[in-house]
DNA sequence: GTGAAAGCGCTAACAT
DNA sequence: ATGTTAGCGCTTTCAC
């Protein structure tokens, strides 16, 4: 293994540099460095030779040396997520990824735990580190942090949640919340509901608030005033879902229909309706694994998509475009499975 | 915004350096670096002037110059896996960088999309980055990349997947595989089944090397040998996985019972089988979202607790920790649920 | 085609 | 308590 001494290169832990290859082959620190970055005007014999030098030394270039002397901003774009264990936000993370790479650009990771203070730090972190592009899908609605000092030009990108004090004024790639549950609002009513439960937390996340206002446009176009009793705005994750749900059910008049405002909630909902049959009707806002099995009626968006979008966004900024602040939105599709079909009870 | 010369401290895109603020302060660099960092030996009010210069710049160390100077390695891990958008290996990544962050680290991921190639790409440019340690799922069987010159000292961590050439020479954090898998194969026996399917790709994964190899173990101790025509060991995926599942229930005698050997293959099975009623029984590999809701039995097993034990052992060989490689095998758990307890029809 | 010198922004070692 | 000098490993500038 390379970790002994035995097959490294060279004994010890001592990393070679570019003067050690450059000494070895018998040239200055310069052509070896024109050598290895395949920079013109170094004859054949030279580059053959500096090239050896560096495969027998083991030698691989500094990138942080590199940096440092190329200038300001690193080849890194960071991101901040919830949570990066949440399948939403890593295939958000996976389409980010997979866009960066062809400009050879590395992704650094953080997940905020939807703690604002713990983002604060992330974002410093990051920007010490000069990445030349944050990618935040904040847990915070304010964001003096933009006007924060030392944020000195690297371009902020919202993903999936915009920042409520600068709407226009920053690049953002949303979803089209209120329109998605607009038309899983009119689903429902259309298939005959009117008693229908509203699953989210609006509170805590501007997401889930969009979302209910297009619901609640949907039921106010149709003049139905019946989801008012059973809005369940304290629920945040899966268990506070499940929570909600089985208490909604236990009522005297339970609803009918129920419509979950992300991707967790609906899973919390799945379980708690694991004993009833038939259960209500179900629209989840986000599609997820086996949605399809399950027969859940889901509005869908592409969340890879998503993310390649931002990189994408991100990497013309990085590029130095300083034109007008764009704000992405994502479609959204109403995907006819089955739950969201069952007439009421 | 900060984007803007408007808000920002001072106009432009030049940030800052440390020389700025120790001149707007009236002190000497050192000082301002000592001031500001928080060392010892420097007097109230000088430390006050400094802090104060450098808000007034927005001033923001630059990570990299410091790290340059600090030494050979980056605050930075390396983390490589198949696919970022697999819940499995998110929850692994969430982990990992779980325990990182209380060491002040943080992650950079990629996903090397089960190619090699890229793979091979991806540890370079870590190592480049001197990242202070490379986890890695790898995508390649053999590992010659380890005696890769250029490799100085930089402690690699296999993840899931341990490397078949150098078995006990390396640090790695693997599930039970065989212990599981051959439980599994015990219980369902147990449950009266005899034609049991298989259902895998030991040729791409020696993780379901392992699981087959336990699941034999299991039907060889019964004395039992109706498994070997339904082997079907071309299932990678979600997508083969359903295939193989369906080709198998068409025969004239369909197994009784089906073994997955991961997470994704189980979805694709129950895709296949969402038609058959009653469907033959199940137990998959790894647990997955919503199995407790449609009650499929599972060998389960520690995603978050693998991130954080890799991330620990990189933490004790980063920090220079030299003895024997440790080898960390995470326990699993069969999980009872009803898919894996019907009787054979 | 090649090389010498300067310096990116910071910290460590040694003064004072 | 504060300052000076040197240098991390590399690329850039300019000279040969």
């Amino acid at each position: 293994m390379a970790q002994d001494a035995e097959s490294a290169p060279l004994p010890g832990l001592i990393r070679p540099t570019l003067a050690q290859v450059a000494s070895l082959a018998g040239v200055s620190l310069k052509t070896a460095s024109r050598a290895l970055n395949g920079e013109p005007n170094v004859a054949r014999p030279t580059r053959v030779r500096v090239s050896r030098a560096a495969d027998k030394l083991g030698f691989r270039p500094n990138s942080i040396a590199r940096e440092l002397r190329r200038g300001a901003t690193s080849t890194l774009v960071g991101l901040i997520s919830g949570d990066l264990a949440n399948p939403f936000y890593s295939a958000v993370a996976s389409g980010v990824e997979r866009e960066l790479r062809g400009c050879g650009l590395q992704l650094v990771m953080a997940s905020n735990d939807e703690d604002p203070e713990r983002e604060r730090t992330l974002i410093g972190a990051f920007l010490e580190r000069r990445v030349s592009a944050l990618l935040l899908m904040s847990a915070c609605e304010r964001h003096d942090d933009l006007a924060l000092p030392g944020n000195h030009g690297v371009p902020f990108i919202f993903l999936d949640r915009r920042p409520l004090d600068a709407p226009g004024d920053v690049d953002a790639v949303v979803i089209d919340n209120r329109g998605g549950a607009r038309r899983a609002g009119e689903h429902l009513l259309r298939t005959g509901h009117r008693r229908i439960a509203v699953v989210g937390d609006p509170q805590r996340y501007t997401t889930h608030r969009e979302r209910i206002e297009g619901f609640v446009e949907a039921m106010t176009a149709a003049g139905n005033d019946c989801w008012r009793p059973y809005l369940s705005s304290a629920a945040h994750d899966l268990g506070t879902a499940e929570r909600s749900v089985a208490e909604l059910m236990r009522r005297d008049a339970p609803p009918t229909a129920i419509f979950t405002t992300n991707n967790r909630l609906t899973i919390g909902a799945l379980r708690a309706l694991a004993g009833y049959q038939p259960p209500p009707a179900l629209v989840g806002f986000d599609d997820f694994d086996l949605g399809d099995v399950l027969g859940i009626t889901v509005v869908a968006h592409g969340c890879e998509a998503m993310g390649r979008q931002a990189a994408r966004l991100a990497l013309d900024r990085a590029g130095g475009q300083t034109d007008q602040p764009r704000i992405v939105t994502m479609p959204t599709q109403l995907v006819i499975r089955g739950s969201g079909e069952r007439a009421p009870q």
